[in-house]
DNA sequence: ACCCAAGATTGACACTGCGTCAAGTTGACT
DNA sequence: AGTCAACTTGACGCAGTGTCAATCTTGGGT
């Protein structure tokens, strides 16, 4: 097979993978399940990645790059004040998560029996968790953050809030849309870290 | 066997899946490892429930029984203000999911595959929901509901904040100790619900 | 033309864990 | 002695992951 193709068999897997994972529709996502919708048999999944846990956390990657992730969080890094990296940050990473939802959640699953996708999925969080402390330490050095909790435990407040289990929540089990989900993310969490 | 034990055979099995699931050294309960604790042959789990997702509902109620849930959310019920109604709840609830913490979660990992784990777990948090309505609508009663955001939000983001979830992200992953989780959410929360 | 190697295919198999079934054991109660 | 319920043992079916060996296909290099 040619490997000058429009795409190569292992980014029609990833692709595949990722919008498998996206249906709602089917609970559970088999190795089959994708491989028929790459156009290839099972078997041949596992001469591009080792098992299912490789698979989803190259999917991650996949979605990171096609999305561009860094770029999206750059107008939070470069905000002048902590309020602004707040907002610019919530407003990132909240319209992140639905496209890394499915491949996400599905590695949380899997880090149930699966020890390094449990490992995969908590370096994703402590780096969401970087960002958040990095606007908490901003805040505080304006002198505006909120002074009732200490500095750590706000982080790890907001990275709660910001969590997808949270976004789940509200807008898988509650309903919400996603403009409503930001909005009363942004307002809350101002509310709850600034002065 | 004689049924007038101290304790049936039911209640061995229901004891021995609520401390195995509490035991977060295994990452997975199998059905063999429940059977082998309680002292009975995998098979003969099967005489007495009718599959896994059965014994982890049975075993719920059996925590609720035990451990009074009822007693204790009276407080919460009888309290004459919203604000302390607040208190007591997040009192309440906060210290009951460490007990449940082990089966909920099995109950979800479950839910993934299966329907009728979904749908009970589905309904033990729309429990949760009721008591967090309970508590917007006397606030919002009393005018001391904070009017930025509309009661069925504020009841949503209440609920959010008290999951599974965001406990055991504080407490498991972030190594909270439950002293201040109940600290800093009933402050976290009065700021945000309470004007 | 020829051959090679990479990439894919097919079919078979091992392993885990859930759930089921049939046949046998045990012991209490009558 | 007989019965019935609870439990045991061993075997099996099923789904899904991961592995292996044998075979096919196809493009590129010489």
């Amino acid at each position: 097979m040619m490997s000058s193709d429009v795409s190569t068999t292992r980014e029609r897997i990833l692709q595949s993978t990722w919008s498998a994972l996206l249906d709602s529709s089917k609970p559970r996502v088999r190795m089959s399940d994708i491989a028929n919708s790459a156009g290839i048999s099972r078997q041949a999944l596992y001469l591009h990645f080792a098992n299912r846990t490789e698979l989803l956390i190259a999917t991650t990657h996949y979605i990171d790059k096609e999305k561009h992730i860094d770029h999206r969080l750059a107008p939070s890094r470069g905000a002048s004040s902590g309020l602004e990296r707040l907002e610019a940050f919530v407003d990132a990473w909240g319209n992140y998560i639905p496209e890394i939802y499915g491949v996400a959640n599905a590695l949380i699953v899997m880090g149930v029996t699966d020890e390094s996708a449990r490992h995969a999925w908590t370096g994703r969080l402590a780096a969401v968790r970087e960002g958040c402390e990095a606007i908490v330490v901003t805040l505080s050095r304006e002198d505006q953050l909120n002074d009732s909790v200490n500095p750590t435990e706000a982080t790890d407040i907001l990275c709660a809030h910001l969590s997808l289990e949270t976004w789940r929540y509200l807008r898988h089990t509650r309903g919400w849309n996603q403009t409503r989900y930001l909005e009363v993310m942004q307002h809350t969490l101002r509310k709850m870290l600034v002065r």
